[in-house]
DNA sequence: GTCTATAACGAGATAGAC
DNA sequence: GTCTATCTCGTTATAGAC
């Protein structure tokens, strides 16, 4: 089975962050929304991570939900790379699929939820803006992963029934959904288990 | 494929509600938390709802964690009892998993997530009873699907690899992110589709 | 068992000094 | 760009009348 490693983009925000306070911002409140969900965190509890006033954040970010949006773009934007560095290195499909998961992983491995599953547990209490971005988010994922599903069935090294997206759309809901059981038992391996046995579905029986 | 229909112990707290107050304090904050969160719902919010005070709340549930670990317990015992209810039905190790399946369905086609799945997500944020009380749930699931995983490869209706366990925590999270994603769409057909999916996947190559 | 009233606190957000 | 100070509102929770 593909074990691909250069997955870190997503992990860590920033490792040193930026001396720009923005982007620290940016940092601190992805952080608190991936572990405690958008409703579960304050400009007081950031303020105070950083060491600066409230109302140093809102200079920043004017509202939450403009804070929400910004940490949308930058997660997708990011996301997106990550997936074209993928494109760019010579990957076999499964070898691609693999890195996705170790998108993925590498989340977890910070005791952290994505971002967009979080919010969309929470979608129903999100501003309008926020929702959108978070459906974009996923919209973007399904369609990168239906294009190296379909080009793996045609190089011959996956096989699946019936049209790649419906499949996406299953990769996609399978790895937040085992992401969220694994975190709440604090268990790595739940995941993997789930990225290998669905590695292992794709290839099954491919090569034939 | 196994199709089977009385999931709906689960579906609505409660369709012509007990005249309990206790019971419609706890229908009312299950349906918030399913579609709002913990961290998204106030005792305004119920108290509104139900047309009395904040105060008649606290009354019966003195604080909001007492108010989630009795809706933890309620939930958790219609579940398991559901659950029973398959064992004694006469059916086949797949039907049960359907019947599995059904249960979530009923769930989301209240545009609700799985109460336990959503409390996953902000479980950092919960009173430690109630974060024992949500990986109980998932405990329990599990136990039930790997004694009907068992039970179907030992008759030769179920087929997969290795012990039942990790397949029955995939199964979990496969529902709970399927029923993630699905809400964030409000599209039943993206869970449907993994049930199908998932049942095909037990089933396939089973028999021979 | 439910009410009014209120306490005590934290939330998001703003004004204006530096 | 960040601060102090403040505003307003919503939150959980309590006291005591009915």
């Amino acid at each position: 089975m593909p074990r691909t490693s250069t997955a870190s983009a997503i992990a860590t925000p920033s490792k040193r962050p930026v001396d720009d306070t923005a982007e620290m911002i940016l940092d601190s409140a992805e952080t608190f929304i991936q572990t405690r969900g958008y409703n579960g965190f304050s400009y007081a509890d950031v303020a105070s991570e950083l060491g600066v006033t409230k109302a140093a954040l809102h200079y920043h970010f004017a509202t939450k939900g403009d804070l929400g949006i910004a940490l949308l773009e930058r997660y997708t934007e990011r996301f997106l790379i990550a997936l074209a560095a993928a494109d760019a290195a010579d990957l076999s499909a499964a070898e691609k699929i693999d890195h996705y998961g170790q998108l993925y992983l590498s989340v977890l491995q910070g005791r952290r939820m994505c971002l967009c599953g979080m919010l969309a547990a929470e979608h129903e209490t999100l501003p309008a803006p926020m929702r959108a971005a978070v459906l974009r988010f996923f919209d973007r994922n399904e369609t990168w992963l239906s294009g190296v599903l379909d080009a793996g069935r045609l190089d011959g090294t996956l096989r699946f029934d019936g049209p790649a997206g419906p499949v996406a759309q299953s990769i996609v809901g399978d790895l937040e959904g085992a992401m969220l059981i694994a975190r709440l038992h604090d268990d790595v391996d739940r995941f993997t288990s789930v990225l290998d046995r669905l590695l292992r579905s794709l290839t099954a029986a491919a090569h034939d």
